[in-house]
DNA sequence: TTAGGGTTAG
């Protein structure tokens, strides 16, 4: 038992000494200054107490002084069911599940039966067990045993454990036999949905919902952006915002990342607006994000303003811009920054080696590639990851020195992935090396047999070559292994509004004038000397459909609405699913002269800038 | 006989 004070003297004396280490702890910010009430707390003979030890535990929490919480706790030799709560909260909060686990196995041990409390952070920390682990449920067992099952937050709880160890069918049993829902308890539903990507059953659940808050609709907005569906996750925004729900810094995270998804840089502008003038913080998550958004919406101008007005960056800032240079071409600047990385003193990590090697690759910088791959293993202690070796064989492959890419694969400590095949197969392509291709190709169809893409490369390179045989051959194989090509689409933001367009597209409102606009395009085209590049064709088909096949590619559809629907001397933002087509990058190039007009096109690589006749990549990509 | 400890979005 904890020691009884009986004199009403003494109690007050030690209530006062109490008091005035509440008071001392609650000014403390530091580590250190922790540390120095700690040695009072002992001088004092106070480091039995429960409550001091409380809110130490807690404050060691907050300062992420983990194993300080751990000795305060073990001081106690008495330790309330509280005590242990809180204990149990720290650790699980600080993502230590077998820590929290096995202090919960120690407090039973001493007879100190858990409370309705004890149980909510058990299962967060069971939450991020595997789904094969039998300690989520043998904890929900406990609850049955101990009575708690009824418990709003911890029946809210299980469903989250459930949803988030992969249980999503249990998560479900709970719900649906639950007569008392709250608002937590469909939005932990609806992210499990999202989370195992069930976005249909999340959806539904979230329309038949009775009460929304905040968090129901971050929930669903983020579902989208992380299921790739940006444009959703906006009009759901908008959405939110007629139904005069404010938005909060987690709103705005996950709607500057569906912007940088869906190239929607309007948009986007407006939220740093809003952001501006709401008064939130532009914290350095934020910013990350807003560098993110701008680089990918095409604007690295704007990027680099995010970037330079930063009081407080992370590795996360640095990768960010240095990933924007390298999507953008700009490989000297990429260089640059990373340099001032190493000088500003912060440690690069695997993440800002593949920003820098890819941006080595997409400028063509062999030599500094090559240091860089390096530098990454003898001087920071990396180990290459697939990914490096990926960027590095592109670099290679890109440069044709193919030879040298395949010799980096053959001598790769780890098993190469799809990606690397896959870019040793467009250097083939690129190069024109059929033999290395087919071999790449094999590779490629063992690893994953049902993606199409490495079909249509396969068929394109036979098809440059008028081999239309062997196209024929690959496109029999992708229809008895019933793969599909995936359709390409384009999209343009006109007015914070975004517009997407598939080949051969007649579904927009203003179609007709969309294909006026290009009828239009391809007579001027043709009157500057243009020659439609047919080779781009997938299939055999006589030249006057393939010319009309290129015509009405998705990126040549959204230039033409962009023309249209935008005054003259606008830049227009493109963003394209899959890498740009030969063809339309020698078109884009000329139509930017023929309308006086910067056309900026992401595609699923990089990006282009055409202006004046002109690309940024210089035809390198 | 003091206080504090719970669920959802990122």
């Amino acid at each position: 038992m904890p020691p009884l004070l009986h004199s009403p003297f003494i109690n007050s004396k030690y209530r006062a000494l109490e008091e005035g280490i509440f008071s001392l702890l609650s000014t403390s910010t530091s580590f250190n200054h922790i540390l120095q009430i700690h040695a009072r707390i002992f001088i004092l003979g106070l480091h039995q107490n429960n409550f001091i030890a409380t809110r130490l535990i807690n404050l060691c929490s907050s300062t992420f002084s983990i194993n300080h919480a751990c000795l305060t706790f073990h001081h106690i030799s008495y330790p309330t069911v509280g005590l242990w709560n809180t204990f149990i909260r720290t650790l699980s909060q600080n993502n230590l599940p077998i820590e929290t686990l096995r202090t919960y196995t120690q407090m039973k041990k001493t007879q100190i039966p858990p409370d309705n409390f004890t149980f909510p952070f058990l299962l967060k920390a069971c939450s991020v067990l595997s789904p094969s682990s039998p300690i989520g449920p043998a904890i929900h067992g406990e609850i049955i045993r101990t009575g708690f099952e009824f418990d709003p937050y911890i029946r809210n709880s299980l469903i989250d454990m459930y949803s988030k160890s992969g249980h999503l069918e249990s998560a479900f049993f709970l719900f649906e036999g639950m007569t008392v829902r709250d608002v937590v308890t469909w939005n932990s539903m609806i992210a499990g949905c999202f989370r195992r990507e069930d976005i249909g059953r999340g959806r539904e659940l979230f329309d038949r919902m009775p009460e929304r808050n905040v968090v129901s609709w971050n929930t669903v907005v983020s579902g989208y952006a992380h299921n790739g569906q940006a444009l959703e996750a906006l009009r759901l925004f908008r959405r939110m915002q007629s139904e005069g729900i404010p938005p909060n810094e987690v709103t705005l995270l996950s709607v500057i990342s569906a912007c940088a998804q869906a190239g929607a840089i309007e948009t986007g502008k407006w939220v740093h607006r809003y952001i501006e003038r709401s008064g939130i913080k532009l914290d350095v998550y934020l910013s990350n994000c807003l560098i993110d958004m701008y680089s990918k919406g095409g604007s690295l101008q704007d990027a680099r303003k995010v970037f330079d007005a930063m009081d407080k960056r992370t590795v996360v800032s640095w990768n960010s811009m240095i990933a924007g240079f390298a999507t953008h071409g700009c490989g000297e600047d990429a260089v640059l920054l990373f340099e001032n990385m190493d000088r500003a003193g912060v440690e690069p990590n695997d993440i800002t080696y593949i920003a820098i090697l890819s941006a080595c690759k997409h400028a063509g910088l062999i030599e500094e590639g090559r240091k860089y791959f390096k530098h990454m293993v003898e001087k920071h202690g990396t180990t290459p990851k697939v990914e490096h070796y990926g960027c590095m064989v592109d670099l290679l492959g890109r440069g044709g020195y193919l030879i040298e890419a395949h010799e980096l694969i053959k001598n790769m400590p780890i098993p190469p992935d799809a990606g690397i095949w896959g870019a040793l197969l467009d250097a083939c392509r690129t190069h024109g090396n059929l033999e290395l291709a087919e071999h790449a190709v094999a590779c490629l169809l063992e690893l994953e047999p049902c993606n199409a893409g490495n079909y249509v490369l396969l068929s394109n390179i036979y098809a440059a070559r008028g081999l239309w045989e062997d196209v024929e051959q690959v496109r029999k194989k992708m229809k008895g292994r019933k793969v599909e090509k995936t359709p390409g689409s384009s999209s343009i933001e006109v007015e914070s509004s975004i517009h997407e367009f598939v080949i051969g597209d007649r579904s927009h409102p203003r179609s007709n004038e969309i294909y006026e606009k290009l009828d239009d395009l391809a007579m001027q085209l043709k009157l500057a000397g243009y020659v439609p590049e047919t080779d781009s064709v997938l299939h055999d088909i006589c030249e006057e459909e393939k010319e009309h096949a290129l015509n009405v590619h998705s990126e040549k559809l959204a230039i033409a609405f962009g023309l249209i629907s935008t005054a003259p001397g606008m830049t227009l933002r493109v963003v394209k699913n899959l890498r740009v087509c030969k063809d339309c990058h020698s078109a884009t190039k000329l139509i930017s002269k023929i309308v006086r007009r910067k056309i900026i096109v992401r595609d699923r690589i990089r990006f282009h800038h055409f202006s004046d006749g002109r690309c940024s990549c210089k035809d390198f990509w």
